[in-house]
DNA sequence: ACCGACACTTAGTACACTTTTT
DNA sequence: AAAAAGTGTACTAAGTGTCGGT
């Protein structure tokens, strides 16, 4: 009998490792980025989503908040009045002092005005939209003034749109959708200087909406009483709804979450493609080394661009259409204006100084010594040129990706950012990590491998406005510490003078005791100074892009568990969120 | 070769929310 | 409890790169 229970409990032993075992490989096999790749552009085979989140419909505001025109008070239009309000909330801005700005809003408002108005207002200094700024501002404190429960409330009802709008199903998948609200009208603010700026952002309703979903799935409905532009079911792209905009009439698209399938595989994908570039590299650089000596001009242009793309990180530079957005450029892009050669400069030989926009308008400055026929080579195509000409008049990032694919497959200008960086945070977090050092040290570390590849990438910030005041706070903290460390290491030599004395157990045992708030004070003492030291090398240096886009999220998560650092102390949820994939495969010897 | 349409990634900022300090 | 500081997220602009037509 007993042997029988025996052999029962075994066999349902047995039966539960099986069981767990059966469990494992589903759970392998569910694991998204486990599952199995779609051939020839196919992105999903089920869709279903609820449609987008429209901008709140607009409310006028009460009469006595007035609008006045060459002084005298006048009611507008609901039309009128609606565009009238975004200007008014952004009157404390400087935008609204600059002169496109205020051009292209005044042109954008007088067309929806009723004729009457565009009759009498024609003057765009005449118009007082103080009230109605008043009025904003009192409506954002009262908001900010609002009780636990009133907050508690909106927060309720935010959350219950996430939970209806903000999901969709992919293929088996519920899956976090990144941007499901449509973008409410307002006035254009572009980047830099922006010929658009103020231009009047357009309202989107249903009718503008294309909706993109499988056959099979529920379509999501419109509002009452509207109708979509269109339903389609094109299971080749990964949007879920697009609507077209009215400033560059580019495509808009609700797109899905960092942390979803869809986007987590082509990241996976993007860092294989960059460390397929690491492996033949070397060729790469010796062949535009050559082709620096070609005897065809276009073929020099492509290596030199291509030499600055791969060794300073410059993006591929496309053509922009002049006069609809900012003057910023790339590589491609560079005009004879964006640079200066120093034959010699500083002690150093051959020195190009680099000064131009790029993305965003955010400035690249930069003064590099490059090899004698990188110099030659420049000096050559600058000849003959005006300030404004193309600096690589015989290239363009078609033809130089057209080169590059013929190097390696998948490659284009893009992917040497990803390596670049890549590849820096790796050696770099090689190079700085050393085994002593506390979690703390090693965080400083990291951030500062991190702030290596951030500038390599020119990524910038504005100082923070409260810079100066909080690295003040700072500094006085580490004073109090520093008196504090004093205090608690006189308290203990005393201590130890009394226990010499006494030579009693209690005496002892403060020495002890004191010893170890010396040691305690000393650590956050340093703490404190490495923040210091952090926050100040951090100043203009934004560090979240790179992490994000550019390095490969397994290099962070080896590191991590190579010097038993939780990886929380590295990515916050949502990052951990985006790179669960890499936080589930890397492991402490992965090698990017 | 060139162009425009399209799809998708990369980017900085404003502000909401959370935590720490006073 | 209020204020200040710090962090995270939403937002949406601005890039890159491909494709199909001419």
């Amino acid at each position: 009998c007993c042997q029988i229970r025996q052999l029962d409990v075994l066999l349902l032993d047995c039966i539960f490792v099986i069981f767990t075992v059966i469990m494992e490989m589903i759970y392998l096999l569910d694991s998204r980025w486990e599952e199995e790749r779609y051939t020839d552009g196919v992105k999903w085979k089920f869709l279903e989503h609820k449609g987008p989140v429209f901008a709140p419909a607009y409310e006028p505001i009460p009469s006595h908040v007035k609008f006045y025109y060459d002084g005298k008070h006048m009611k507008l239009s609901p039309e009128a009045e609606e565009v009238a309000t975004f200007f008014a909330k952004m009157l404390d801005h400087e935008y609204t002092t600059k002169d496109i700005f205020r051009k292209n809003f005044f042109k954008d408002w007088r067309k929806e005005m009723t004729s009457e108005e565009r009759a009498k207002i024609t003057d765009l200094k005449k118009c007082d939209f103080t009230e109605m700024s008043e009025y904003f501002k009192a409506q954002s404190e009262a908001r900010k003034a609002m009780s636990k429960e009133e907050k508690q409330k909106i927060k309720e009802e935010n959350e219950r749109i996430l939970q209806q709008y903000g999901f969709c199903i992919m293929d088996n998948h519920k899956e976090r959708i990144a941007n499901f609200r449509i973008e409410p009208p307002g006035l254009f603010r572009g980047r830099g200087d922006h010929p658009k700026m103020g231009m009047l952002k357009r309202r989107i309703r249903p009718q503008d909406i294309i909706i993109n979903c499988s056959k099979d799935s529920k379509v999501p409905e419109p509002p009452p009483g509207t109708k979509w532009k269109e339903v389609r079911h094109d299971n080749k792209v990964t949007w879920l709804v697009s609507w077209t905009e009215n400033i560059q009439g580019s495509i808009k698209y609700i797109m899905l979450n960092p942390s979803s399938r869809i986007k987590g595989e082509k990241d996976w994908q993007k860092y294989e493609t960059a460390r397929r570039l690491k492996k033949c590299v070397d060729r790469i650089r010796a062949q535009y080394r050559e082709d620096w000596k070609s005897k065809e001009m276009r073929i020099r242009q492509r290596a030199v661009a291509l030499y600055f793309i791969d060794k300073l990180a410059l993006r591929a530079g496309n053509e922009k259409e002049e006069g609809e957005t900012a003057d910023t450029v790339g590589c491609c892009s560079l005009r004879v204006e964006h640079i200066k050669l120093y034959p010699e400069n500083e002690g150093q030989e051959y020195v190009v100084e680099f000064d131009f926009l790029g993305k965003d308008s955010i400035r690249y400055y930069n003064r590099v010594p490059v090899e004698k026929r990188v110099f030659k080579n420049l000096q050559l195509f600058m000849e003959n040129k005006e300030p404004d000409d193309d600096l690589f008049d015989r290239l363009n990032t078609s033809i130089l990706n057209k080169h590059l694919q013929e190097l390696m497959d998948g490659l284009t200008a893009k992917v040497f950012r990803t390596y670049n960086a890549s590849i820096t945070l790796q050696q770099q977090l090689k190079e700085l990590t050393t085994a002593e050092e506390n979690i703390p040290a090693k965080i400083l570390s990291y951030n500062r491998a991190n702030r290596a590849v951030a500038i390599l990438c020119n990524h910038q910030r504005a100082p923070p406005k409260t810079f100066e005041k909080s690295m003040q706070n700072l500094q006085s903290k580490i004073d109090a510490k520093r008196d504090q460390l004093a205090d608690a290491k006189r308290e203990l030599k005393s201590a130890k003078a009394d226990a010499k004395v006494r030579k009693d157990e209690k005496s002892k045992k403060a020495v002890e005791s004191k010893k170890k708030a010396v040691q305690r004070i000393e650590e956050q003492l340093m703490k404190l100074e490495v923040q210091a030291t952090d926050r100040e090398e951090n100043k203009q240096i934004a560090l979240g892009t790179s992490k994000l886009n550019y390095l490969d999220p397994r290099i962070s998560v080896a590191w991590c568990k190579k010097w038993g650092i939780p990886v929380e102390k590295i990515y916050n949820k949502t990052q951990r969120e985006k790179f669960a994939w890499a936080i589930d495969m890397a492991e402490e010897d992965y090698e990017f």
